[in-house]
DNA sequence: ACGTCAATTGCCTTATTGGCTAAAATAAAG
DNA sequence: CTTTATTTTAGCCAATAAGGCAATTGACGT
């Protein structure tokens, strides 16, 4: 069984090194390369059926960190490693926040790049030993996570951030209805509303989104 | 320049089986060994000339986590790896915590655990790919720290962890189904049986229910 | 008084989910 | 090479969720 490899850098030398290192091995096919994350995100569309994305951080258009929170939200079962120059600890946190499953570095050489891969594919995490040492930090200083610059102002009323907080146990329209003293109409438009302005589909997203923003 | 290095363990046999591994080795020398952490104290006391030390964690008299944070305390440049039999999250947090600077399992072979000494030296973490995945997660996921003691054994197959981690992101039945290769049928098969398990009956009860037992 | 906006409710339609039963194909274990 | 567990598929049925459209109420500020 091969395994189904993408590459994105928005360096083609760089693309060109990492397709190299991985030519030693035959067990290894590099299906795509792209040089930015709409590019991946494009290709992805026609046909998802990959292995592992090996991703740079700095990239235009669509950054490396962007592209994984969305790749991993649309195929959880893509692996995708990140594969970077630099490993300051803001990249880094955020990576692993957008899911990535592995953070190594491009001066790697072929051996490790490969172990890293099949470490991950069998549910492992592939890591640099220095990025290993960060993560080690961040978990000993719970503060230095809490965090950064994000966040779009997403307003929501009272009312729906109660609705949204019955969402978040689990709990029915109609159970919140009762909860809350209202018919099952207003809470489903509630929730409708809710889904507008998160700009989400279903009841896990929006709960997830909201968390993510600390809303609930 | 030779490495120097202890290891503590109460299981004497084990004791001899790593030494075993690190006689491949010219340039590491077991300087000494103990069978729990006040026995290392005593003879870290009448020389602290040491590298590494290799510490289990289950142990009498004074376990590892509990030695490992009077080390670091008192000798900060020693570096400790905890080599031991067990990698539950809360031993790992808990090692961490306490300051350790490497998490291996006791079943790795001389040339890795060699490299991960090498690698904790330079300023790195020794990290076997299992465990790194676990630091992922409780740095993605801060709350599972807190709640690891109650958990009931929960045991999900391979392949119903993968439909949870596509269920998490919000996917509907259909997509999944896409994105691992299967029929909406057996995705609905593996979700039915996973709420059996989980004892629930919703998508959000499932998904949080995993979260807070750090299954996904 | 007027416009705006949050909150409220209803109806209709389609899509998705959850529960139940049944069974075949594989893979793992002994 | 059996036994066992996992993975796979399907069809049925009731309940729930989601999206669109329309409309009423009350509070707020200008």
């Amino acid at each position: 069984m091969t395994l189904k490899v993408a590459i994105v850098d928005d360096n083609s030398f760089l693309i060109h090194a990492i397709k190299e290192k991985l030519s030693f091995f035959e067990d290894v096919a590099v299906k795509h390369t792209s040089l930015n994350g709409s590019e991946l995100l494009a290709k992805l569309e026609e046909n998802h059926n990959l292995d592992i994305i090996l991703m740079d951080i700095e990239m235009p258009v669509l950054d490396g960190i962007e592209t994984t929170q969305v790749v991993k939200q649309k195929y959880p079962q893509i692996k995708i490693i990140m594969l970077t120059a630099f490993d300051n600890d803001e990249n880094i946190f955020n990576a692993i926040k957008a899911g990535a499953d592995g953070y190594l570095l491009k001066e790697i050489n072929p051996k490790d790049l490969y172990n890293g891969m099949i470490e991950t594919l069998n549910g492992g995490a592939a890591m640099n030993p220095s990025i290993a040492l960060k993560t080690l930090k961040l978990l000993r200083n719970p503060l230095s996570i809490e965090n950064e610059k994000d966040k779009e102002d997403i307003s929501l009323s009272k009312r729906e951030i109660e609705v949204l907080e019955q969402l978040s146990t689990g709990l029915s329209y109609t159970v919140i209805a009762e909860n809350l003293f209202l018919s099952p109409s207003t809470v489903r438009k509630h929730i409708e509303n809710i889904y507008q302005k998160l700009q989400v589909h279903s009841k896990i997203e929006a709960v997830q989104k909201a968390k993510r923003h600390n809303i609930i």
